[in-house]
Parts: structure tokens; sequence; C-alpha cells
DNA sequence: CTGAAAGCGCTTACAG
DNA sequence: CTGAAAGCGCTTACAG
């Protein structure tokens, strides 16, 4: 193990000085800042890490928490901020959690045992930050959801515009003719700016605004956002109100689960019933048929999400929110309803 | 921030003591011991990983370096790590890795930097640790490929018997009747123990011991382990071989990507063509038709990975290498050619 | 521009 | 069984 000192004896110069070139600091003659580069790459010199962080009392990166990681979303969107973040180089790490903990309980313990300069969170809900993230110093992100009412200075948030897109969706539907249309996923109790809850508003608006009938207790069944939990969402729907022609599920997850039900009980998609998802992922555009959704810009969040962190963390800038733009992908799950 | 020294000073011990229950040491009166632990519930004492790392010149749990992340087999592989790893409260980390990065590389970086007590390896190629492995010296495993033949005294292995199990997958095909099979995915050219090569092996092995003739330059086409990927590779591989009547995919991705050209070829599934895949993603058994393919003993995998990290961490245990069995999933994307 | 020295929060021989 | 003390590898005022 190599170590600053080493790198003192060899160059010559004393480990402050060493320290100073590792860390680019400026008052140091370009001497010695060549000499012991070339030492330090002689050498194939690597900080330890821990010793850094020990004496920085600021410091540790940022930290991504993502709750929920058999979701393709999710993966996808981590990805883009990964991918993001070493672009900056900046160091990251990622954590992912159950979907029983607290996203805040272990950012908490994050906090108190490596000291991050800040944490993105992945899939959290604002129920969770509403109760506990008062406490919480350093900048914050929530992606995919909405913490503008929230009103904590340090935590920025953005997300699709979850009532807007599932609107626009639900719309589709409507313009093809369905005048009965069901909707699966989530858990709309939770807090009024979940993003299941947006879905649902924005679904129900539209089709209120049609002039068409929507009732939440019969024609909404939730779930969890899972392919399983589409199925079973669906048979319960489907056995509820039979003259259902049209499903707008809340996740693409949902309603692969949802189509697969269909199948077994022998329907066709969509000439016996239309569905539309949510997220966009790429299995959407190969399974037969394309499904029809709403594609969120996973890019654009991911890009949001670092520069704000970033800014935030080097610039004190203050914490924002935003919205990005959602797409509708045109698949073959839609068609008219049989008369 | 509350140190070791608060406590000390508040429970009138010393830190000497204090660092002993808190790492579980004998040699402490069970007086000191109630009262030292009353006083860190109380105030609610979160030691700092770092200094604790930096002490113990021995540390930092153990890592998860997983290359290519937005891959569901592997998203649900890691999930059943970090659960299994959770419930023997060992330290995790992970580090995701573009396909392009060196494994041994970013493993290079990790060891200075952090001195990780063992890594763990997600979709490795045997290739890159053969040529780079030699200079490691903590525990480490390789899942996902076999690694016993590379001879590495502190690399384990574990994987489906990739050979067997497609082997088997290309028999259920022949059964059925196909006499002219096509193989998609891998890049045979890498490396004998490769699982690319295995699979194709163990798929090139069962036509033969049938007595069809399998042509690799013909009747196989290399492609990434994507739905883009297999949708490609099958366009090229039914342009060039027409006759082909059943396709055996090397990945479940793979086929999905080669099920969506083969609908926009107007080709049922599997009526005109039969498909089976390899891995047993969730996703295969909600689709339409539902894929028949191999299923990967993910559960197995996590298992013997994770004792055989845990047991040489901590007693020295010698590096092994083991295959979990497979299981066939009969799916609906097989049935006989048509005549 | 550079060096000597203190100290980040912990663990661990070493005494007792 | 417990305490005093050294030291892990680094950074950063403080002098010069």
């Amino acid at each position: 193990m190599i170590t600053i000192k080493d790198i003192a004896r060899i160059s010559g110069y004393s480990t402050g000085t060493v320290s100073r070139v590792l860390n680019n600091k400026a008052d140091v003659s370009e001497e010695a800042r060549a000499a012991i580069e070339a030492v330090i790459r002689d050498q194939n010199y690597q900080p330890n890490a821990n010793a850094k962080k020990l004496r920085q009392t600021t410091q540790s990166g940022i930290h991504i928490l993502v709750r929920g990681m058999n979701n393709s979303f999710l993966a996808s969107l981590l990805e883009e901020i990964l991918f993001r973040m070493r672009e900056h180089s900046e160091g990251v790490s990622v954590q992912f959690l159950d979907e029983t903990e607290s996203e805040i309980d272990a950012a908490r313990q994050l906090c108190i045992s490596s000291r991050p300069k800040g944490i993105i969170f992945l899939g959290g809900s604002t129920g969770t930050f509403r109760e506990s993230f008062g406490w919480m110093e350093i900048p914050c992100v929530l992606v995919t959801a909405d913490a503008s009412s929230l009103g904590y200075r340090n935590l920025s948030s953005f997300t699709t515009d979850d009532s807007a897109a599932a609107s626009y969706a639900v719309s589709r539907l409507i313009e093809a003719g369905h005048r009965r249309v069901g909707i699966i996923g989530g858990y709309p109790v939770m807090y009024p700016d979940d993003n299941s809850t947006k879905r649902i508003g924005g679904a129900a608006g539209a089709l209120e605004r049609a002039g068409i009938q929507f009732d939440m207790d019969k024609d909404y069944e939730p779930c969890p956002f899972s392919m399983q939990g589409g199925y079973d969402a669906a048979a319960k729907l489907l056995d509820r109100c039979p003259d259902i022609t049209a499903i707008f599920a809340l996740s693409d997850a949902i309603a692969y689960g949802s189509m697969r039900l269909m199948r077994d009980r022998g329907m066709d998609i969509p000439s016996d019933m239309s569905v539309v998802g949510f997220d966009g992922l790429d299995y959407s555009q190969f399974m037969s048929p394309r499904l029809s959704t709403v594609r969120q810009d996973i890019s654009g969040l991911a890009a949001k999400s670092v520069d704000d962190m970033l800014l935030r963390i080097n610039y004190q800038r203050a914490a924002s929110h935003g919205t990005v733009p959602f797409k509708f992908i045109d698949g073959e799950s839609i068609s008219s309803p049989k008369l």
C-alpha cells in the first residue's frame, strides 16, 4: 500500500505539498507540481478515500437511494443519472431499498455514517418526505415525484406531469370512442401529491370533461406496480364491470399483467379491449401488440436532477421543482370499442 | 455530530471500552456493556464509517460490481444477493459498469480506494478475468460464468450449466419435430468458457446428437443481449435461412426481439416459427404467447455466492466453483413445424 | 510557495 | 475487565 507519505519521500516534498497537488490547489510551484505528479504516476498512487473523507468534514460524494429495484423504469433512470454523474466525475454510490423501508430512515443512516454531499431519491413517495424529511440539511433531489408543495428549502423535485400525461393517455381512449374506461394500479388513499393520485386524478378528469361518468369505487382497482399486480387487478375490475371496453394502467408493467389476464380470458387486444400504459418501457415496443403508452422523458429527468444537484452542491443554488415533457407512444393496443 | 468520545464521556467509560462494546468484543463487564449501550441508544449514536474503515486496515464490506444495468436478469440476481447479505448484516455497496468498461480495472480502483473484504462480480466475462485478474488478493466471486478452468486461488464462480441447459432447450425443439434450427445471440469468438460459447456449444451438440446438421456460419447469428439485438439478428438469420422453423435465443430479451421481428413479417408464433429463450425472466410468462425458456435458478445462484463469500471472508475457506440446476419453463412458443 | 504539526473518529496492542 | 496512547492516511490552518 503506497501512501501520501511515500509520494512525499520519493518526490522530496512534504505531504502537505503532495496533498495540495492532489487536490489541485493553487499556490504550488509548477516545478513541484510536475515532480510530484510524475511520482504519483510512477507509483500508480491512489488516495485512500476513507482517510480523505474522515478529514474533510464535508465530504463523500453523492448518494443515490433507489426504492424498488426490480423496476425497469427506475433502472433506466438510474443508468442515465450514473452516466451523467460520471461525465462530471462526481463520486457516486448507490443503495437499494426495499419497498417496505423508509427512504428517509436510510438517508439518516447514510448522513451519519458517510456524510454525503447530496442525496438523490429515486422512487420515493412524497408522503414519507412530508412526515420526516425535516431534519435533513444537505441538498436532496426527489426524482419521479412532485415535492413543490412540501416547502423544504433543500429538496428539489423533478417529475413528469403525471396528471397531464394520464389525462392525455385517457383522452386517446375517449377519442377512439370508449365510454366505459377502467383504471388500475397504485394506491389513491396515500397523499394528494403522490404520483398514483395524480395519474388517477388526471385520468378521471379527462373522463369527466368528456362527460363520462367515472365511479372511483367501481371503475378503479388499486394494485402494486408489478405485472402480477396488474393481472390480479384486471381480473377484479373486469369481473366487477364487464361493460368496460378500455383500461388505463398506471404503469407499463401493470398493463402487461392486465393484457395477460385478458388473453387468459380469451379476449383479443385491442379488438375486445383497449389498453394504455404509462412509462414507455422498451419492452412495450417489442411485445405484441405494441403497447400504447405515455413515455416519460428519462433523459430529461436525469439531466435536470443531475444539473440541479451539481449546481446546488457547488454554487449553493436554491432547490427547484420542475416537470419534463411526456410523449405519447402510438402503439397497437387501442382501437374503437365494438358496438 | 456525536462521536465515540461523547459516548465515553457521558457513560463514564473510556473510548476503548466503548469501542469494544460497539464491536461486540468479549472482555467487557455486563455492567459496562449495559451502561454504554444505554447511552448509545439515548444519543442515537452512529459510528463514523470512514474512521472505522481507516483504522481497520482490513475493511470496507463487500462490493458488488455489476456489468450492464439494464439487464433484468442481473437486476433480479442483484436483488437476491442484496437481500441475503442484508440478512447477514454485511455492509454492501454496489457499483454499475458500462459494458465497455473492464470489471477488473474497476475492481483495482475499488481495492485501492476502499479496501473491500471481497468482491462479487455480476455479468463479468471470463476472458477479462483470464487476462488480468492475477494481481487480485481478496476473495472474489464471479456469478454467471464458470471460472473453474482459470485456476485462481481466490476466485469462486457459480453459474447455470449453460451447455446442458441450452442443450435441453434445443432438445425440446427437436422433440417437437424441428430439423432446421437457428441460434441467435452472443459472440462465440470470445473465450471457450464464456457462457455464450457454452450455450451455443450445448445447443449445437444437441442438434448433432439428433443427427441434425448445424452450420455455424449459416445457422447462427451473433448479437448483443438486448431486444433490439434479437430483432436485428433474427432478421438477418431469417433472410439467410428461410427454411428455419425454430430459433433458440441465447437470452429472453433476444427472444423478445426476434418475436417482434417475426410478427412484423406476418409470422405467427408458434405456428410459423417456434422460439425458445434462456433466463426465465418474469416478463416471459406475461407476454403472449408465453415464452418457452430455460429458467436460471436466481435464488440458488445468489445463495451459493453469498454463502461462499461469507465463509471465505470469515473462515478462510478455499474458493469453489459450482452450478445451479436449471428448469425448463413450458411456455406457448413451441409447436411442431408445418409440413 | 512550502513544511511541520494538529487532528478527523475510530481500534487495538499494551499495561495494569 | 479497563484506560491511556499510538496511529490509520489524509487535509489544512499556521508559520515562515
